[in-house]
DNA sequence: GCGGACTGCTTACCT
DNA sequence: ACAGGTAAGCAGTCCGCG
């Protein structure tokens, strides 16, 4: 029997179905537990720190990390929201000060009164005063009118608000942003709360870190001071539930007719909760115990989502994974659905997000999906973002294993299924003493953006906040992007890429061959550290005074203030000097406990985040202070500084063999002569060349970023080879690394005829596999992702895009995203999604054998050895071997 | 009608 | 919803070809 007809026999029996009366009020329920509650959570804070609270002689003991701040459109604040480590729960502190939502104009008040928008909204016009700004395009003072209005709906947000009637300045901005900043409020920092007001708590800072205090700029000592605040632990519950669907049906929130049967829950103080409706009528118990969960069986949805919101409301913190888009819609649907009362009061439902009333809800399938976060934080070691491929990249466990669909499961198995869904959400901001709360908590605070929103939101937005926050600081009218654009300068040369806004690096030619003991130098963080010591910021480039039009970017007619200090290069330059000369030796320091030594690497880990992102979002139209000359002008810096270390190295006769952007491949260079080089370009540029690693040897091709080398300590490092990407078959994967491993061993003449013989072996043998069909689908596939929605692909039709449609026929849904598993195979399409593929017979492995080839010559090439069809050849095999061993 | 030369599109990589 | 530079495979087009 299925799942199916104990679904309809429910939906008859259950008398919610059609009424919902519920006795239950889950707000007291809520309130008594976490009373219950509170005498067990103990403050985190180090003893240290609590000290120095006494120091200051405040009398209230309870300190609280500002996390967030909101709108309350009810009561027409703004609010911030703390979280009390002492309670584990979050306060929300409505403003008492009076602040009020604005704006500002270039018009006079007198003209602004008797403008004809402003008078249709005077009764939502509080006052309008004038300021002296400091104007950082024209830098000249002016005179603005601040436009102070009752409701921020009046600045934006509607079709007829101001901003979108005249001319505004920072109207842009979201109303609780201003609030935080206008009163020097930072997330992420404590404060203790005085006759209703958040008093900053200056924490004494660990020994260690007070050791670099003296040698730091006031700024760069802020920053040392705020970074290294610990974090407390965040009491926090992860939720998943499942629908149960009929086959072939994806549960949607827009349409919930099927019921919640499993919510799970996993709590960061070791709850352990599965609230199972038993559709089935398979138990006579209340609880059971399944993989150490504590399993709540209910007979009754209503009491099961009841129940659930009950649980979670203990947990300021609730975690979910794709909870934005899935599983809070589809609890706020299907509670309305069943009649389930006051379900705002718990959830709000905004466009691209749910909110709870009792904290912070972080849906995790956003933060990671985050390109700063997947590449930089995590060093792109999933690809594909879902739960499973998330957890088993970063906790080394996956999800269960599942058949399609539910009635094809037992009911242990479906359990043990969903349990694993809470648990690996939970573990996935647990795992390395919670590094992925740190690491939001730390990115909040260097952005000075709220917890939502830092986890919602792309790098270009957590710059632009900091930036903000940094003119307001300077007493800087905020420019519009249009004010950037209509500063004078233009580009200076051709993109080499077609369809590119400006020129970018300089990739050397490399010398094809086997090269013996390869030095690679590279500039470190060669684009910030220009924008650093060159001064490169939007108003720094092509600044308005005569004095700086001298200096010159090379080859340009791009100048650059010699006058005042850009806002984005200072950013830039302290974040990079804390990084550098504070926390990455901290993280380091073998003398510091190791707990510790792993928050400063993550706070490292974090400034490396923006440092790495600050040049990309100056060249990006999308990130509010875009001004191409600015990004123009890194890049060409960029190229003029490589050029010279070039003609350098030349003039002292070191052998250049290939370099990309920021590095250069020095072969079997004399130590003295190098050492000249790296000072020479610091003496003359300010800018850092280091040695990055030495290969035993590295082997080029004439493709550029395509390479692989054996270092010093004997790894093998694979760049950009056709046999490392995702889209090669794992067939063909193997043999291009089995060969490598071959040739990660030679050591003299000898070995490299024993290894040619075997390699061609290999090859021989992976040929007559395919031809035979040997080798099974799945070692077959070729993995593309299709990046946009089918439809979409309107200038050609790719063949994973001919597969994907394939499988939309068979009710597949497809999105940006997905991964297409395709075959070659010999039907008239040439491919078919893997899953459609009866049986080896139809695989094309003609197909097969070129893409073998293709991906082997390219590490083949060098040696030369040349692979045809069928046969393997050592072109002028004399030769080669002299080529090989030349040094 | 068919194939080679070419361009453009798409994906995945490097820095 | 951070940049440009590069390789590779394929789609689509044009042109020549008694």
């Amino acid at each position: 029997m299925t799942l199916d007809k104990y679904f309809k026999l429910y939906e008859k029996e259950d008398p919610h179905y059609q009424e919902v009366e519920v006795d239950i009020n889950i707000e007291a329920i809520s309130k008594a537990r976490s009373n219950d509650e509170r005498d067990n959570q103990r403050v985190t804070i180090d003893e240290t720190d609590v000290t120095s609270i006494a120091d200051k002689n405040i009398d209230n003991n309870n300190v609280l990390m500002l996390i967030s701040a909101g709108y309350d459109a009810n009561e027409m604040k703004p609010y911030l929201i703390f979280y009390d480590p002492n309670r584990d729960n979050v306060v929300k502190l409505l403003d008492d000060t009076g602040h009020k939502p604005y704006a500002y104009s270039k018009l006079s008040p007198n003209q602004l009164r008797s403008n004809d928008v402003i008078t249709r909204y005077s009764n939502k016009i509080i006052d309008i005063v004038e300021e002296v700004k400091h104007d950082p395009i024209t830098d000249s003072e002016v005179k603005v009118s601040k436009i102070i209005v009752t409701d921020p709906l009046v600045i934006g947000g509607k079709k007829d608000s101001l901003r979108e009637k005249i001319d505004l300045w920072e109207a842009d901005i979201k109303y609780y942003v201003n609030y935080l900043f206008d009163q020097g409020l930072q997330i992420g920092d404590y404060y203790v709360i005085k006759d209703g007001k958040p008093i900053k708590v200056n924490l004494n800072p660990p020994q260690e870190v007070e050791k670099f205090a003296e040698k730091l700029s006031s700024e760069e000592r802020e920053w040392l001071y705020r970074l290294s605040q610990p974090v407390i632990n965040l009491k926090r519950v992860a939720l998943d539930i499942e629908v149960y669907n009929p086959r072939g049906v994806m549960p949607q929130p827009e349409d919930p007719r099927h019921p919640i049967f499993i919510i799970s829950l996993r709590g960061s103080d070791g709850l352990k909760k599965v609230l199972f409706l038993d559709l089935r009528r398979e138990y006579k118990e209340d609880i059971i115990e399944v993989d150490g969960y504590e399993v709540e069986i209910f007979r009754n949805e209503v009491n099961l989502i009841q129940r659930a919101i009950e649980i979670v409301k203990n947990y300021p913190i609730l975690l979910t994974f794709n909870g934005d888009t899935f599983d809070l819609p589809y609890i706020i649907a299907r509670a309305k659905f069943l009649k389930v009362p006051n379900i705002e009061d718990s959830f709000h439902k905004g466009r691209n997000e749910v909110s709870i009333t009792w904290g912070i809800h972080i849906d995790l399938y956003k933060f990671f999906k985050n390109a700063s976060i997947k590449n930089y934080a995590f060093s792109g070691a999933y690809d594909i973002v879902s739960l499973d491929t998330i957890a088993k990249a970063l906790i080394g466990k996956g999800k269960v294993e599942t058949p399609e669909h539910f009635d094809d499961m037992n009911t242990i198995d479906i359990i043990k299924y969903a349990l694993t869904d809470a648990d690996i959400t939970y573990e996935l901001t647990a795992f390395n003493n919670d590094l992925v709360m740190r690491l939001i908590v730390i990115i909040a605070r260097i952005s000075n953006m709220t917890i939502d929103d830092v986890t919602r939101l792309a790098v270009s937005n957590w710059i632009r906040n900091r930036l903000i926050y940094l003119h307001r600081r300077r007493n800087y009218l905020i420019p519009r992007p249009e004010d950037i654009h209509k500063k004078t300068g233009t580009r200076h040369f051709q993109p080499v890429t077609k369809g590119k806004k400006y020129v970018g690096a300089l990739v050397i030619d490399p010398k094809p061959g086997i090269h013996f003991n390869v030095v690679v130098v590279d500039f470190a963080s060669l684009y910030p550290s220009i924008m650093k010591e060159y001064n490169i910021s939007y108003e720094t480039v092509n600044c308005p005074h005569e004095q700086c039009k001298t200096n010159l970017v090379p080859n340009t007619s791009t100048w650059i203030c010699r006058l005042k200090k850009g806002i984005i290069s200072e950013f830039v330059g302290i974040i990079r000097d804390i990084r550098v000369n504070v926390f990455k030796k901290l993280s380091k320091d073998k003398s510091i406990e190791q707990s510790k030594r792993e928050f400063y690497n993550v706070i490292q880990g974090a400034l490396k985040v923006f440092i790495n992102a600050i040049y990309g979002v100056t060249g990006s139209e999308t990130f509010q202070f875009y001004y191409l000359p600015s990004a123009e002008a890194v890049t060409i810096y960029g190229r003029y500084i490589i050029e010279q270390a070039i003609k350098k190295a030349e003039k002292l006769n070191l052998k250049i063999i290939y370099g990309d952007t920021d590095s250069l491949f020095i072969k079997n260079p004399e130590q003295k002569l190098l050492e000249k080089l790296m000072e020479d370009i610091y003496n003359t540029y300010r800018l850092k060349l280091e040695v990055d690693k030495i290969y035993k040897y590295v082997v080029l091709s004439s493709r550029k970023k395509n390479y692989f080398g054996v270092t010093k300590e004997g790894s093998l490092d694979i760049k950009g080879l056709q046999g490392k990407k995702s889209n090669t078959p794992p067939y063909i994967k193997t043999i291009f690394y089995d060969i490598l491993k071959k040739l990660k061993n030679i050591e003299n003449k000898d070995d490299f005829n024993v290894v040619r013989k075997e390699i061609i072996d290999i090859i021989k043998n992976a040929e007559k596999k395919l031809i035979n069909r040997e080798v099974p689908l799945d070692e077959l596939v070729i993995s593309v992702t299709i990046s946009k929605p089918l439809e979409q692909y309107t200038k050609t039709t790719p063949q994973h895009v001919k597969a994907a449609k394939l499988l939309v026929k068979q009710g597949r849904k497809i999105y940006p995203g997905s991964v297409i598993k395709i075959v070659k195979t010999r039907n008239s399409l040439g491919v078919k999604p893997v899953e459609l593929v009866k049986s080896v017979s139809e695989v094309d492995a003609e197909k097969y054998i070129d893409l073998l080839h293709s991906t082997l010559e390219q590490i083949l090439e060098a040696m030369n050895i040349e692979v045809e069809r069928g046969r393997v050849v050592v072109v002028d095999s004399k030769k080669s071997l002299d080529k090989f061993f030349k040094l």
